[in-house]
DNA sequence: CGAATAATTCGATCATATTGGAAATATGGA
DNA sequence: TCCATATTTCCAATATGATCGAATTATTCG
């Protein structure tokens, strides 16, 4: 991931209405969610997240399809690992003490997911 | 962690400059970064380092000390892995496929503090 | 004390982002 | 075709953020 990438998902996630939406969208997972539902969830105006998932979804943090006159949305979860490898990246080049907190996390993933 | 202070800490890191400076920190360890080398290294004005520092403190992503005349700077490695784990919070409440990419980083870590 | 170095704070300008109302586009069904 | 639903686009007002020069505080050393 170019920092460029990095720097578009931090910003459009440093929202809280967007991190709010790609927060629900996670949840949600492939399935995904109508913007509609989105608004009523979070209630939202349907202006302003229209807006708001106009930048996740230039920043490739989320997804789109259309069904019937509904659009659904989707959080795209390798860009999200991708994020997530790229802040992790250089954790241990001279800083071995990142990986004791990190122990707490891949354990949650890997009991999620064994 | 809380939503807000998570939005915090990304919105601190959705900007070129300063996502610059974390991972410069993140790859000094906690030794740290004397303000002025940080400026040099980066070639950014001392006073744009200045705000760009003071934001990522204020989002409690770095912490400072004095020593004599320089001003340390040192990633909080505690609070980076806090945000990942926030990220991930809920990456497979009904989404277990996110965990796939998930594997990679995994070993990465694994393999960095066997 | 006075000079030099390190870093921050101040203040103004400029650019960018957010918000909400209103109108426009697209789809499905009567 | 006509209407209702779903979503987006347009637009203007407001707010927030970034940048840079200049001045200020803090520390060390002669």
């Amino acid at each position: 991931m170019e920092s460029k990438s990095a720097v578009n998902m931090l910003s459009a996630l440093g929202h809280e209405g967007r991190l709010a939406i790609f927060r629900l969208l996670v949840k949600a997972g492939p399935v995904g969610i109508a913007a509609g539902d989105i608004a009523r969830t979070l209630e939202v105006l349907p202006n302003s997240l229209s807006a708001n998932l106009n930048v996740l979804s230039h920043a490739d943090l989320i997804t789109s399809r259309r069904e019937g006159r509904s659009i659904i949305y989707s959080a795209d979860f390798s860009a999200m690992s991708g994020l997530l490898g790229f802040l992790m990246e250089d954790c241990c080049h001279g800083a071995p003490q990142i990986c004791a907190p990190l122990g707490a996390i891949v354990a949650k993933a890997e009991a999620c997911c064994p």
